[in-house]
DNA sequence: TCGATTGTCTAGCACTGCTAGAGTCGACGC
DNA sequence: GCGTCGACTCTAGCAGTGCTAGACAATCGA
């Protein structure tokens, strides 16, 4: 029956709908701006419509978004990545490692920077979304795994997945910090240096210091670089 | 008038009553909890009490327990850092410059982990507290300057203030990843070793890799070590 | 054309941060 | 000791939030 087919893609479409019109209205006034009766309103129908399609309410439309942001941010570090087609302006295939690094880094950063709402839903809004457990979803793996591709050249001996984990760490600080005013933003380029400089580099064997005297984070083996 | 003075000893008194109250009941049940209702029912009082105290209303009030998380962070920081008095179990004073490293950046993450509801609170929620200008409050600046001297030793010829900033991003992001359950919890201590085997490694002079090529992240002369 | 089902809306709940104005209580001058 | 006045606190309420029960209308199958 067709009239079922048509009333299964106009919803779809208003699925569409209430997810592009959150986006844009968080990053046209914020999140805190994004209220469910502005919502309904924005896109026509009453509020319960939402609650149709988003049986979790409000943070499950904020986590659609979020996982709208990690799957195109996925797509944005792999294009800048070591295995980019035919390459890039900032990354040429296969290219030197430090600046196929470099060339990541500066995608993570410019996806915060272009789209700060959605950053703050995939990474400071509470959303329902699922973290390093087994339903994790795609997008968010092949984020993490664009990275490790950067990262992986240049680990040396130490575990390319806990130099990722770190380097993650780095963009991420980097981008809360300056979003909040902490940081310098003329200092942008010159940080970006450092991060490449400092991190891309090959281990030598190990130093001096001792790192076994408790420090209370965790002490299981250091193992494994499947992360999510 | 002896009245008077005991007056405002009362109120001195209250104020850090509502700021501890606020602080306790976001350690153990989350901001989401911290109401101006439960906070007032909390210190036996209504809630315009809370309004007198800061006209700012909520948002000053977790100001206040941000503000007094910069000072412990701060004096945590100094504790572990280089100048440490007599030296503690982690890091003998004037030690080797890694080991101080590793001593701050252990004592960062200790204090996030011991008191996340604060740390939200000076980092991921919204305050009145200013940054980067020049009526920023004391405990931010030192804050820095405690990673600052330990960072510096390694700067090599890289701007130490620079390099400050990405310590500390690396710290406060490996923070919030943790806490948002995005990293593995097992390989804490691991990444802590790779942040100081890598970061603090002075520099041999520059690489081959184009820092040059838009990135759109600022373009200004890299320099000054000023922070807030 | 009629009944059933599906979908949407109105109205309202319990909560939030915040505040105007009423009321009380203590300090002070006489 | 007493009356007045001012400082202080409370009650009650506003406008907003996320969310939902139940009334209503439109659509579909017979």
């Amino acid at each position: 029956m067709a009239a079922q087919d048509r009333k299964e893609r106009d919803r779809a479409e208003r699925h569409r709908l209430i997810v592009t019109t959150a986006r844009a209205l968080a990053e046209a006034e914020g999140w805190e701006a994004v209220t469910t009766r502005k919502l309904a309103e924005r896109i026509e129908y009453s509020q319960p419509v939402l609650y149709s399609h988003f049986r979790g309410g409000k943070d499950e439309i904020v986590g659609a978004v979020a996982l709208e942001g990690f799957a195109e941010l996925a797509a944005e570090l792999r294009a800048a990545g070591p295995a980019a087609g035919r390459g890039t302006p900032q990354a040429p295939p296969g290219g030197e490692p430090r600046a196929v690094l470099a060339a990541v880094a500066t995608a993570y950063l410019a996806f915060a920077a272009r789209s700060p709402a959605v950053y703050d839903a995939m990474f400071r809004l509470d959303t329902p979304l699922a973290f390093a457990s087994d339903d994790t979803p795609a997008p968010l793996r092949e984020g993490f795994e664009a990275i490790l591709g950067a990262v992986a050249p240049l680990a040396g001996d130490a575990d390319p997945g806990t130099l990722t984990e770190v380097v993650w760490a780095t963009l991420h600080g980097l981008v809360t910090l300056t979003r909040a005013g902490r940081l310098l933003p003329e200092q942008a380029a010159a940080r970006l240096t450092v991060l490449v400089d400092r991190i891309g580099r090959e281990n030598r064997p190990h130093s001096g210091w001792d790192n076994s005297a408790g420090n209370g984070f965790g002490n299981g083996p250091d193992n494994g670089s499947d992360n999510g």
